[in-house]
DNA sequence: GATTATATGTTACAACATAACACTTTTTCA
DNA sequence: TGAAAAAGTGTTATGTTGTAACATATAATC
């Protein structure tokens, strides 16, 4: 299975390289790498947890202002997605109800002015989705 | 419009501090004052944005260490809901696709365990949401 | 091959978050 | 009532996250 999943990672970052080459951008060693890392983990990532990645896999030590500067890159090269979201509160919308709330709270949050909607889902369409 | 904003704030947070005796907590003056924030504010903030809004609207210098510490008992009494997604990064789903699409990517990012789930909608849709 | 542009390294620092301990206020119960 | 316990808040120090500014190295251009 590892073969099989390092197979297809390679596959994907020989197409990101030529994408980038479209762009007239290039897909560095460095670069290469984290991306690497990014897909192979399948997770969402902070930068620091990446860096993290990279020792703990590649044994590659990457600086912070080397990884923000590469995740940067690839998000302009929309190889990779920014979910940018700072850890926010946000008043509950049905703090004046009485009544027991059977749904789950459920956001709307745009991704580039960062507007919350606070809606609701029921809890079986929740499992659902999982 | 002030006033009348303010009156509603007031019944909330008089329905809110009822909803704390419920369960044995106290909401006390300084609890009051940082919910009512984030109510009449009308948007999700970060801890810091709070306090720079309590000491515009208010004129009240809170700690960060006190502000942390409320939002956390806030959200125990389930008065504020935690957006708790630090900025980071996941690969494209599409990375390997050719075509272009008219699609908005969309996430389903679960809250409790921070799994995210890439999908996409109409753009038709997404204007149709905002 | 010298020049320019791009990529990466290094250091310092700003912003965000919390741990640990001290102090104050409220609650509890003999 | 009033001492003990619990809950709330203040203060200091420190760890984590994110960037600015400048130096160096590598690649592209002509």
């Amino acid at each position: 299975m590892g073969s099989t999943m390092s197979t297809t990672v390679e596959n994907i970052i020989e197409h990101a390289e030529q994408s980038c080459k479209n762009h007239g951008a290039r897909l560095t060693e460095k670069r290469k790498l984290i991306l690497s890392g990014l897909i192979q983990s399948e997770k969402a990532m902070s930068a620091y947890e990446l860096i993290d990645y990279c020792k703990a896999h590649f044994d590659e030590n990457i600086s912070a202002m080397t990884m923000y500067r590469v995740l940067e890159f690839l998000e302009e090269e929309r190889l990779v997605h920014k979910l940018n979201l700072s850890n926010k509160y946000i008043a509950c919308s049905h703090v004046v109800c009485d009544h027991e709330h059977d749904e789950a709270p459920f956001f709307l949050i745009c991704n580039s002015c960062n507007n919350v909607e606070e809606t609701s889902i029921m809890r079986s369409m929740m499992t659902a989705l999982k």
